[in-house]
DNA sequence: GCTGTCATGAAAAGAAATTTTCAGAGCGCG
DNA sequence: CGCGCTCTGAAAATTTCTTTTCATGACAGC
């Protein structure tokens, strides 16, 4: 039997990919805030998650119940489970998977690093980095290393699309100096290096910082010796279960800078976005026509 | 109102001495395995307390409820409650910033996301791909789109430095035919689509899966349609408080994946990173030496 | 003992919920 | 372009739940 020792939201998952639009749409929502979403009536749940009572019946014995009251005795079950047993719940971030799985423990590892960044982080570096980086006068310049060039890369993509005057250096040093040599004051050059910091971030900083430049630097709990040119510093907490260190938490914080320089310049920025769109879809058509 | 702020259970108590035989029988019942006993219908209710249908409406009436869907409404909210409370969040993540910086905002979104993606995320489905990834026989091929190129990236990176054969197709689709034509049975290829999805990507799987290739696809809750030709398929939750998508998660996966592979295949990984140790030495000798 | 009051549940009436039917929309494919 | 397919929700049909009505029985007071 389908729905036998399996949780309700198990069975869910389970057939996720066998459900349809409307479907996903109330297995969504059935999951968001689970269990609890499931308990009303079928009228209920329907509105709630935007279908028809006939997609919540279609649904639920396509997971295997008999109806929708099958269903939910089902879920009263579990939530009885649940709340006569509340100090279970979220020892395990992916469940049916032992706690000593590396997904778990990659979990653990992340949301430690991610809690200590953000209590050492100082919000008011953050709110200047972002207002620096949403002055469009100022040109933008990123640089990554080997390993934290694809984040180097994923900032500057959106940066470009946000505001205009923005570069991406490749990480090989050394077409750098061609773009030192085009730096004018008050630019700003963002630099991402972590551990095995290399030696040519410090003669980049220090060649840009004579052209006038700010810098910015994404660096771990060791601090490049970059940081020491930089007017800001983003010591991230990079250590993880493994022989490669996490750039998870670095990610999370370009983003938030993303957002917060999208979110600043919002007006300037519709038309651009708008604009792309437009030129999107030509290449579309381009390729269509040829 | 007699059932606004305090609990059905603490309105039954102060009422129970104005209840009558079969109505005290009912709160008896109800108060046992308080609140999820009153959770079904009222005919079930009744039975389990031994009374009557009638009993329960005069009693729910008397406890000052409008009627059972009234009564049971408040037992639901309880439940809710109950359930969320222990889950906690995390009040403020940046501390000395308000709860509404983007920062922490942007924290409970990842940490929602983090949180939804691994429960939906098939542990054998892992486990799979991490062996799939780690098998020398299987070239590996990594793309993806305009943003999600810099996780093609990052991902390509690192097991360039595990493991040989692998590849990574740029994000341009113009160059990806000469790949697929090298592509043999078995191979990997590894796809990031994310929503605005790639119309090439379903044209490149296509074309992978004719030349024998697995396919393994990183995409959202909305599902790219390239997974339909994949063997496996990440679904991972990307909403964020911002006017982009977040790919926090997705790396988090790519990590958890690099690990599984490194640490699966740690005694011949060992020597290749000893030699490019070598190589990098070199090459910073040369530098030196020019 | 008679009478009135109250508690109780059976059963009817009414209201909702659940399931089924069905037609239209959308989409892929020849 | 048309055909057939699947998905979807409106609406009907059915079932179940909820409330009301009412008959019965218990019991206290007269």
């Amino acid at each position: 039997m389908t729905a036998a020792s399996k949780t309700v939201s198990d069975v869910i998952h389970s057939h996720f990919g066998t459900l349809t639009r409307a479907e996903k749409q109330l297995a969504e929502s059935l999951l968001d805030n689970y269990p609890v979403s499931g308990l009303g009536s079928i009228t209920t749940i329907a509105e709630n998650a935007g279908v028809s009572t006939p997609t919540v019946v279609r649904m639920v014995q396509k997971l295997g119940f008999k109806g929708y009251p099958d269903f939910q005795a089902h879920l009263h079950q579990e939530v009885e489970a649940t709340i006569s047993n509340p100090i279970a719940k979220h020892d395990r971030w992916a469940s049916n998977a032992p706690g000593t799985h590396i997904l778990n423990r990659f979990a653990d590892a992340i949301m430690g690093n991610l809690r200590q960044t953000l209590s050492a982080l100082d919000t008011a570096t953050f709110n200047d980095v972002a207002s620096l980086l949403s002055d469009r006068k100022r040109g933008l310049y990123f640089v990554g290393g080997r390993i934290t060039g694809a984040l180097a890369e994923y900032f500057f993509t959106h940066m470009q699309v946000i505001r205009p005057n923005t570069a991406l250096l490749s990480s090989n040093s050394s077409s750098w100096p061609q773009y030192v040599l085009n730096m004018n004051p008050g630019d700003l050059l963002v630099i991402f290096d972590i551990r095995r910091y290399e030696q040519e971030m410090v003669s980049l900083a220090t060649a840009a910082r004579k052209s006038g430049a700010e810098i910015v630097v994404f660096t771990d709990q060791w601090v490049s010796p970059a940081a020491k040119l930089a007017r800001h510093t983003f010591r991230v907490q990079i250590e993880a279960p493994s022989a490669w260190d996490s750039s998870v938490v670095t990610l999370f914080i370009v983003e938030a800078l993303i957002e917060a320089v999208q979110s600043s310049t919002w007006d300037e920025t519709k038309e651009r976005m708008k604009t792309l769109e437009g030129l999107f879809e030509q290449t579309r058509l381009f390729r269509k026509l040829g």
